[in-house]
DNA sequence: AAAAAGTCCAACCGCGACAGG
DNA sequence: ACCTGTCGCGGTTGGACTTTT
């Protein structure tokens, strides 16, 4: 059985106060972030630290940006998922201001509908052969929000086995029937100094099996840097 | 106008990865 | 090599808000 993260008791849970956030924007102003255990204690917060990381995370950084998202953002998001699968925080990282949370909400309450609509498997990103009638399609939008089917979203298909070999890039778009415009080169451009940290270790060390590792060397994923 | 249904999003939970002892 | 603590991630939930009936 495995500890809880904090001792549950003693700790706020739910929406979080303006004095709560003043705090926390307090500390870490002057602290800098880290050490999220240790953070509520010292910042006189009584929420757990995982609470407090969430929060600054996908709240408090200055450098959020809040808001709609635009078509492009919109089109980045659905080729990065087509990629990379369920993967939010890599996908996340790749839209400057944005975070995995919102990513993952705004892929659940509006892209799953859009792709849905145009006839397009959410899942794996592959076209639907036999095209929803108008009356069906509200259906079939509504089944594909997070309250409908929650889950079962793409996985890139890989085959991780002994030799640790991935197949991700291929995995969406193996057939003729998947997103046929994909064009990585010409939609990121920005390169991530994380997703380069990443590939570089990979280059330098021992291939580990690693979630942040994993899909560095794919052929596909290399267009980014 | 009110109830029901649908949508959105902040926050929580549990798990895996990893580092350090 | 194993254990423990911490962090980060993805899945899920709860409830506020909006839209539809």
């Amino acid at each position: 059985m495995r500890k809880p993260c904090c001792d549950k008791q003693d700790t706020n849970k739910g929406a979080w106060s303006k004095q709560e956030d003043q705090k926390l924007i307090d500390y870490i102003r002057t602290h800098g972030e880290g050490c999220w255990r240790t953070l509520p204690r010292d910042a006189g917060l009584l929420r757990c630290g995982k609470s407090c990381r969430l929060r600054w995370i996908n709240y408090l950084r200055p450098d959020l940006k809040r808001g709609n998202f635009g078509e492009d953002e919109d089109d980045l998001i659905i080729k990065l998922h087509a990629l990379l699968g369920n993967r939010w925080s890599l996908i996340a990282g790749r839209l400057p201001g944005r975070t995995d949370n919102e990513v993952k909400n705004y892929w659940n309450s509006h892209l799953r509908r859009k792709l849905v609509n145009k006839g397009i498997d959410p899942n794996n990103h592959r076209l639907v052969h036999s095209l929803p009638l108008p009356h069906q399609k509200r259906e079939a939008a509504l089944s594909a929000t997070s309250s409908g089917s929650r889950s079962h979203a793409c996985r890139p298909v890989r085959s991780l086995g002994d030799n640790d070999h991935v197949s991700d890039a291929g995995s969406c778009f193996e057939d003729d029937t998947s997103v046929p415009d994909l064009n990585l080169e010409l939609t990121i451009t920005v390169p991530s100094p994380s997703l380069s940290v990443a590939v570089e270790e990979r280059r330098n060390n021992e291939p580990t099996v690693s979630k942040e590792h994993d899909f560095a060397l794919s052929p596909a994923l290399l267009l980014f840097r």
